[in-house]
DNA sequence: CTTTGGGCCTGGACGC
DNA sequence: TGCGTCCAGGCCCAAA
């Protein structure tokens, strides 16, 4: 994409989870794309003059129609539309409209308000055990509720959060203050072995996951806890007439599953 | 400051 | 078959 100009830029409502910014077509028609960048789970598309802040929320799919490739016919959810110089489009599909698009300034992209206090990266370099422990020490809730809390750490969702927390062997119940030491660096660990094994599997949530070409994902990431209630643990062998094997919670409004036996 | 709960939204699963 | 109801997700934001 790097390179490319928004030749054209087609908006088919006026807002997704917030309003489309004013003057959003306006803005970004002529502009060329300089980098593609990602901070939590925004996509960043930077031009000289705009940055595209673009989130998918959970339902959001990007098709990539190469050049001369056959558009499909518009569809009920393609909100969003790019034409591109090299001929390429790019059309944005959300159904259930959890993603959002906002435009700001190169020079406050940093001071955005959805970006401004975002947590380290969970597979960079500023992200450890004793970071993560520093950001706990202070937290009461639970630990399942805190570490899906962006501030903390960017982007662990419902999911993944409950994946980590089984390989980790923490109780999401747990006081997220007394995750320290080794407990956090378990946590770290546990966190960037689910996200690239997530990653390397090609995503893992919704059934309909797409690649950009539109073809179908796939799932290689199961889950190892995640709607698996009654279920026995993959790691210990659970004796599920004494555990009930895999058991489900409610936190926070969002569903935790976890093996009691494995996770304190 | 942290924590909690409501809100956004649709499709799919479910029961009648 | 066609309704109504519930649930799932990310994550912001107002209120406590």
């Amino acid at each position: 994409m790097e390179g490319q100009t928004f030749e054209r830029v087609i908006l088919r409502r006026k807002n997704l989870r917030i309003p489309f910014p004013d003057c959003f077509v306006e803005r970004l028609t002529g502009q060329q794309i300089l980098h593609v960048n990602r901070r939590a789970k925004y996509l960043l598309i930077e031009t000289l003059d705009e940055v595209l802040i673009w989130h998918l929320g959970m339902s959001g799919q990007v098709r990539i129609y190469k050049i001369d490739e056959q558009v499909e016919p518009i569809g009920k959810h393609d909100h969003v539309q790019f034409d591109l110089s090299s001929g390429a489009t790019i059309v944005f599909t959300d159904p259930r409209r959890f993603g959002l698009m906002d435009l700001t300034k190169p020079k406050h992209l940093a001071d955005h308000r959805l970006l401004k206090d975002i947590g380290p990266e969970p597979l960079g370099n500023t992200f450890s055990g004793p970071i993560l422990a520093h950001r706990l020490k202070a937290r009461r809730g639970p630990i399942k509720q805190v570490i899906m809390d962006g501030k903390v750490v960017a982007g662990v969702g419902n999911i993944y959060a409950s994946e980590s927390l089984y390989r980790a062997g923490i109780s999401p119940k747990r006081s997220a203050a007394t995750v320290q030491g080794g407990r956090a660096e378990k946590l770290v660990n546990a966190i960037q072995s689910v996200l690239g094994a997530a990653i390397e599997a090609g995503g893992s949530t919704l059934k309909d996951h797409r690649t950009t070409d539109g073809g179908l994902g796939y799932f290689q990431f199961s889950f190892a806890v995640y709607g698996r209630t009654g279920q026995a643990c993959p790691d210990c062998d659970c004796d599920i007439s004494l555990t009930k094997g895999i058991r489900h919670l409610e936190q926070g409004g969002r569903s935790t599953y976890y093996c009691p036996r494995k996770q304190r």
